[in-house]
DNA sequence: ACTGGCACTCGCCGCCGCCGAGTGCCAGGA
DNA sequence: TCCTGGCACTCGGCGGCGGCGAGTGCCAGT
């Protein structure tokens, strides 16, 4: 049974005045709030339909109508047009930009702002390790028989760590193993690099085999395996908005979800397409989650993707413009790891 | 009017049980759960005093007594012992050093080991820039007119910053500076620092005087005087706890709180001295800390101090065991660093 | 196909009275 | 002087009650 156009329209307003309000809305606040042409009988028949169809339900007789996750889900599919950002949204984005001196300092900006121009829970994932090249390893050696492996990515992230070498090594040959690691990694995206450290090892004579397989383990543990995803948060303090009316009376499980690395890695597990994804209450696959929504997307120069980013709230958010925000955030963002 | 001893048993039964239930504590009860050998009438005669000089209050009329923020606070001082780790909090401990590739591994293993022990907000400070010295500086050409500065410290901190060259650099002139740096200030803690900077700028010769300048404004600027602290969090979840019974009902102004580096800093601020500090409600300068109380310390090799860390949680907290958690770890830290 | 009318439902709110935990006070006893 | 048992009192919490009103579903009429 397809729904007419006017259905549609009545959702549509249903779901604008309750995030707006955050109160059950009734047929004749309805009509009165947007012109519908309709008087309010005929919008109680439509919303029993729509009630019927599992788009809305009323938290107990005789009270108003309230969006279901599907409701949303139809609603952002396709009730709603993208709102164009305010000239204040575009300032502040702006804004943030200028006076960033690494990389550290551009996802803890970009992390705030998401959070202050959403009014939410902001993530923003550094760029992947998997997804960047090698643009240069440097070895600096701390003690005879320890180095410090620097590695810098192209996408500005600089991942250090220590190598304990089997024996003392001279300043030559920390020189050699360095100009060889680079001849040989660099340039490459790091996905592509287990290989060729084992074929650089293999091919390492003997006096500084010893040396290179440490250091080998050690690229191939730790910054390719485990490549150790690292990612900001802000805004957890919009999570107490709305008196935790939101999330079913208790911030615990959200609270919790939000600590485990990993569980936020999921969430940005399918980003990948570079598409923009929002996942409404039931439609998350993290227990936790399911009383809140996340609108995530990918990052990156161009348009490749080196990250996630997104935001988590209340089902009852406002999508329209938290998508928009969302998609400008990561726009400029990718603009500006482009023009590095 | 000083206290008798039976009062100061009784306020230390009063916070114990209150602690222990979040309920009022009547008088009757009281006598109950701990042999004072008297009468429930005579407790409330001292209940009366010890409300009169305002250790404890009564939440309405006909209700039980509630430890005041003086209450705890003379609690903390005169009547609590430190309470003794029991063995699984010292296994926790030991399991946590175990493991720990690099500084940040540390940090962040510490900070969720005591999230988890006190079951509270923990907090806890990179070791400060400031407090430490410099152990290795490593210049990475990235292009002509580009270096990445990179800083090793004693305590384990790497930071890196990018300086833009103000023309082309060969690879000689970099292997020059990188050697004059830090022969001048390699061993020297960071605050002595900024005159060594200015002096090694003057008596750089011509041709690389540019470079130089350039490198040496990154270091002053950014590596030492916005020495940027930075902080590890976890267990936020926590605040949860309680049902927001603690914290007046809100749980926002703590979580404001908590994102502003700015504010948690200053919690750390007098954490100088290496003692134990413990900030009552009333007694934090954060006005919107007001609600909740602070345990903190310093921690470092040895006697010295590096950062501190510290709990944050309701003052109806388990003070005893809060302190010795945060001591016991701070202590393990401190050693862990040490031995490195 | 829409509308006005109407009866009905039910959550919210304020009110009331009971119960009981807890108190303060007092007179008597060690 | 200090402690105790006894006693009257207070007041928050709880459950039941009734009225109000927003909102609904349905139906007959246009």
């Amino acid at each position: 049974m397809p729904l007419d156009d006017r259905k549609l329209d009545v959702l549509r307003a249903i779901v604008e005045d309750y995030v707006a309000t955050q109160e059950p809305v009734g047929s004749k606040a309805l009509v009165e709030r947007h012109h519908l042409g309709v008087s309010p009988a005929t919008v109680r028949n439509d919303m029993a339909v729509l009630e019927d169809e599992g788009y809305i339900r009323q938290p107990h007789t005789s009270a108003g109508r309230v969006p279901t996750d599907r409701g949303y889900r139809l609603f952002v599919d396709k009730l709603s047009r993208v709102k164009p950002l305010s000239p204040a949204e575009r300032r502040a984005i702006e804004r943030f930009l200028i006076g960033a001196v690494d990389l550290d300092d551009v996802v803890h900006r970009t992390v705030r702002l998401l959070a202050q121009l959403t009014r939410q829970v902001a993530i923003v994932q550094y760029p992947r390790l998997s997804r960047s090249s090698v643009r240069h390893l440097e070895l600096v050696p701390l003690s005879a028989t320890r180095l410090l492996l620097v590695m810098i990515t192209d996408t500005g992230r600089v991942e250090q760590r220590l190598v304990e070498l089997p024996g003392p090594l001279g300043a030559e040959a920390v020189t050699s193993l360095r100009r060889k690691i680079n001849e040989r990694l660099g340039g490459h995206r790091l996905v592509d690099t287990p290989p060729l450290v084992q074929a650089m090892v293999e091919e390492t004579a003997t006096p500084l085999r010893p040396a290179m397989t440490a250091l080998a383990t050690v690229l191939l543990e730790t910054l390719v395996e485990r490549s150790e995803e690292r990612m900001a948060l802000a805004g957890t303090a919009n999570l107490a908005r709305g008196g935790m009316l939101d999330f079913q009376g208790s911030l615990r499980p959200i609270l919790e979800a939000l600590e485990e690395e990993v569980i936020l890695l999921k969430l940005f597990g399918e980003v990948s397409g570079g598409t923009l994804n929002v996942r409404i209450g039931d439609e998350n696959e993290i227990e936790d989650l399911r009383s809140a929504s996340v609108v995530s997307t990918g990052y990156g120069p161009g348009t490749t993707v080196v990250g996630g980013m997104g935001v988590l709230g209340p089902t009852r958010m406002d999508y329209p413009s938290t998508i928009a925000s969302v998609r400008a955030v990561a726009r400029y963002l990718g603009d500006l790891l482009a023009q590095n």
